[in-house]
DNA sequence: CCTACCGATCGGTAGG
DNA sequence: CCTACCGATCGGTAGG
């Protein structure tokens, strides 16, 4: 599934990364159909059939940038998680991170990409990317799960996580990064939503 | 903005409606880009130059999607409303109003439709568009209003009308039809998961 | 990674 | 609404 590359030499710039990343903003703001590899090598500053030599198809892009997307997301909520407290401080501090790699200036194409854009992933890289995000949901069924044993809230059925899930994805919708909002802020909001009965 | 067209004999097929429909199952399942003008007229069996006798343009008949899909929500969401009663009843027939429009056979490809592909529109449509959405969305947070006044909520800020949008609006993403949940099931968990501390 | 290119497909149109 | 078509563009490739 995932394309192949070369070794990289220790200094040589990585221009795959480049073409990742430049794909990702164009995805995020364009549409994966709508993007055309002619415009990805002009952002990366190449001819038209230079991409080529990176991926094999316009696809395998659409799948780097994607399972790029998931895995920083999980790895940033997965270590705030990590590093303990009681329910509700462990589950802000997930709320923090998630946000923060929907939002950030440099993750916000990839998420945008991976929330917008699977649908377009053949079959076979469709599961795949499902899996990962099962895997991550998961996390959040947990802190849920802890969250009602500590009384925080009163329900953490799977409808719950999926109206959580929705409240954050949407934010990539609406948030701007000069809005007067910090992402703190919008996760202390959110946390205080949801948990106020017993805040 | 709004494509032209025949005044409509009593009996006469709606040719134009059915493209509009198909339209708007395609656009929601493969994407504005992706769908092409053949696609469309395959599945009202047309040839594939015909459709353009009912619009001008491929994003004329994005338009209509668009425009029909959020007409639809509003009328229904408003209906709802205006039947009355207290603030947690109105708040409960507007949830469950919205999300039929969502999730029911008929009009999801609609509202996917709309949710997703809107960005697709020229500056001037999306103008529209988001000018429409403007005052579907006022309806709600004078509901959040009311709500606060009569002390079921703690917040009523714009913040939290976007999380609710989020929310509601993300189940598009993951309701199956024959999923074990009705919609007025789920309608009824949202409010309950935000008005809890006052049920 | 560039040059030069191909076959396929696309949105849209003229004429009936 | 169909027939027949056009110019533009697309993803991808061979050869260097």
């Amino acid at each position: 599934m995932a394309a192949s590359r070369r070794p990289l030499a220790p200094d040589e710039p990585n221009r795959r990364a480049e073409i990742v990343r430049a794909a990702s903003r164009l995805f995020a703001e364009k549409g994966y159909s709508a993007t055309t590899i002619r415009d990805i090598a002009k952002a990366v500053d190449m001819q038209s059939g230079s991409p080529f030599y990176h991926f094999k198809t316009k696809h395998d892009m659409l799948l780097a940038v994607v399972l790029e997307g998931m895995a920083t997301i999980t790895r940033a909520t997965r270590a705030a998680a990590a590093r303990g407290g009681t329910p509700r401080e462990v589950f802000d501090a997930m709320l923090l991170a998630h946000l923060e790699q929907l939002l950030a200036e440099d993750g916000r194409h990839f998420a945008a990409t991976l929330l917008h854009e699977g649908h377009h992933l053949e079959p076979a890289a469709l599961k795949e990317l499902i899996a990962h995000k099962d895997t991550y949901e998961a996390m959040w069924q947990k802190a849920l799960r802890d969250l009602k044993r500590a009384g925080n809230i009163g329900d953490d059925s799977r409808v719950t996580r999926l109206f959580l899930m929705g409240a954050l994805n949407w934010t990539v919708q609406w948030y701007r990064p000069n809005g007067g909002r910090t992402v703190k802020q919008i996760a202390r909001q959110i946390s205080d939503l949801l948990l106020r009965a017993n805040a």
